[in-house]
DNA sequence: CGAGATTCATGTGAAGTATACCTTTAGGCTTAA
DNA sequence: AAGCCTAAAGGTATACTTCACATGAATCTCGTA
């Protein structure tokens, strides 16, 4: 949105028409009273539907008001079942209380996936350090010197910590669960201070991969989400919708629609929003009074496309060019047939054009692999018999963001 | 014809290297007594 | 003499490279029917 704006604004400012721009921009009738309502990290005062959830957590947590150790706990739950939703509704409400009694309870929330932020063990602690004002620099110590002064932050003075690890499976999957042993002991080694454990996992399968020692230790409570169905997403949007637009804003069946996208995608709440909000702006945008389902439409296709350049965007410049030699391949092959060993020569010859340093073909099958993991590319590993063995690249996003993504990397790298 | 050997291109793990950054320490310089 | 600054020394994490070995089915080889 904020991008758009800005880009909006760039023609504007072109046109010499800034103050003309702006002065429409406020006369204009908004369809929205409350666009925050609409965003993902909006807490709304209730959650619809989630009260079995809310009612269990804040049972285990509610020891942390009078300062007892909490148990830890483990959540389960696809995206868009409001998960941090929940968690933070509790902790935020927890850590009220704690304030107006002058309790020492702190939460601290990390989410583990995202990259050079809290995507190593060292980085976690350093991350959650710097939520509790401490900063550790990003390289250069050892790691257990990191826990040392993470200890010691905590432990100056006595306080229950209560640590929600957002989207953990991805961080242990990456370097395993020798963190979650560690994090675990950690109350070992404090004398005034205690810390419990939150993680939140998409990957329902997720503890089968655990240690069974680190597995008993830190879900000793375990909450499941289950997906909404049709009607309950319905509810939510018609929540929601009431705060955030103005009234009779929303046409006969918009709702009813936007939730049966969400239900066909296991119940994801989040995008079901994130559908009605863009189908709000566009309609704005094209200067309607009422949001149509054609709206939806179009929204389904553009969330779905910001998504992917959004992660496209953020890459490293290697990752780029990588990504950038892939998408040439899949058009030069028309799908068929991408391999490591073509990517890597197509990747070769853009690093010259581009001016970078070219990397090994090791690593690039790592970044390779990396994409995979961001669900951008498919990817099998399959042997050809006599002609090797590699991996076989099927591209996991809608054809029509190509051109986009591509006009976004030649961008990026200057090509 | 079919069982076993061979082959190829690359997957994959482990160990090594470069870089950027950290703390500690020792020496030199400045300052104030 | 004490205090402060700086640069060198010694150390680490991370991203990447190098090395070496693993994979696994198409293809080849060769004995057998």
């Amino acid at each position: 949105m904020i991008r758009e704006a800005c880009e909006v604004f760039k023609m504007v400012q072109k046109s010499d028409d800034l103050k003309n721009f702006f002065e429409n921009f406020m006369e204009k009738d908004s369809l929205f009273v409350d666009k925050k309502v609409l965003q993902i990290n909006y807490t709304p005062s209730k959650i619809p539907h989630r009260a079995e959830q809310i009612d269990m957590l804040a049972n285990v947590l509610a020891p942390s008001l009078k300062m007892e150790k909490p148990s830890n706990i483990f959540i389960y739950g696809k995206t868009g079942t409001g998960k941090t939703l929940t968690v933070n509704y509790i902790t935020s409400q927890l850590s009220e209380v704690a304030k107006q009694k002058n309790l020492p309870l702190v939460f601290v929330y990390v989410n583990c996936k995202l990259k050079r932020v809290a995507d190593t063990e060292y980085r976690l602690i350093a991350q959650i350090a710097k939520e509790l004002n401490t900063n550790i620099p990003a390289t250069g110590l050892p790691t257990d010197e990191v826990y040392k002064i993470f200890i010691n932050l905590v432990d100056k003075e006595k306080i229950l910590l209560i640590i929600v690890l957002d989207e953990i499976d991805q961080l242990v999957k990456k370097i395993g669960d020798n963190l979650l042993y560690n994090l675990t002991r950690l109350n070992a080694e404090l004398k005034n201070s205690e810390i419990s454990i939150v993680g939140i996992s998409n990957d329902l399968m997720f503890t089968d991969i655990l240690d069974p020692r680190v597995k008993s230790s830190l879900s000793e409570e375990e909450l499941v989400f289950a997906p909404y169905d049709a009607t309950q997403i319905q509810d939510i949007l018609r929540e929601r919708g009431k705060a955030a637009f103005k009234k009779n804003t929303i046409k006969e069946g918009v709702i009813e629609k936007c939730a049966a996208y969400a239900a066909r995608e296991h119940g994801d709440a989040r995008r079901a929003l994130d559908l009605l909000r863009v189908a709000g702006e566009l309609a704005e945008r094209k200067g309607s009074t009422q949001i149509g389902i054609e709206d939806l439409d179009y929204a389904e296709d553009k969330i779905e496309r910001d998504k992917v350049l959004d992660v496209v965007r953020t890459q490293p410049k290697q990752f780029q060019l990588t990504l950038l030699s892939i998408l040439n391949l899949y058009e030069k092959n028309n799908g068929l047939d991408v391999y490591t060993g073509d990517i890597f020569e197509i990747y070769r010859d853009l690093c010259e054009k581009a001016g970078l340093a070219t990397l090994t073909q090791r690593r690039i099958s790592d970044i390779i692999c990396e994409f995979d993991m961001l669900g951008i590319i498919h990817t099998k590993v399959i042997s050809k018999g006599r002609y090797g063995r590699s991996r076989q690249i099927c591209l996991s996003i809608p054809q029509s963001t190509i051109p986009k993504i591509k006009e976004i990397l030649k961008e990026g790298l200057n090509l």
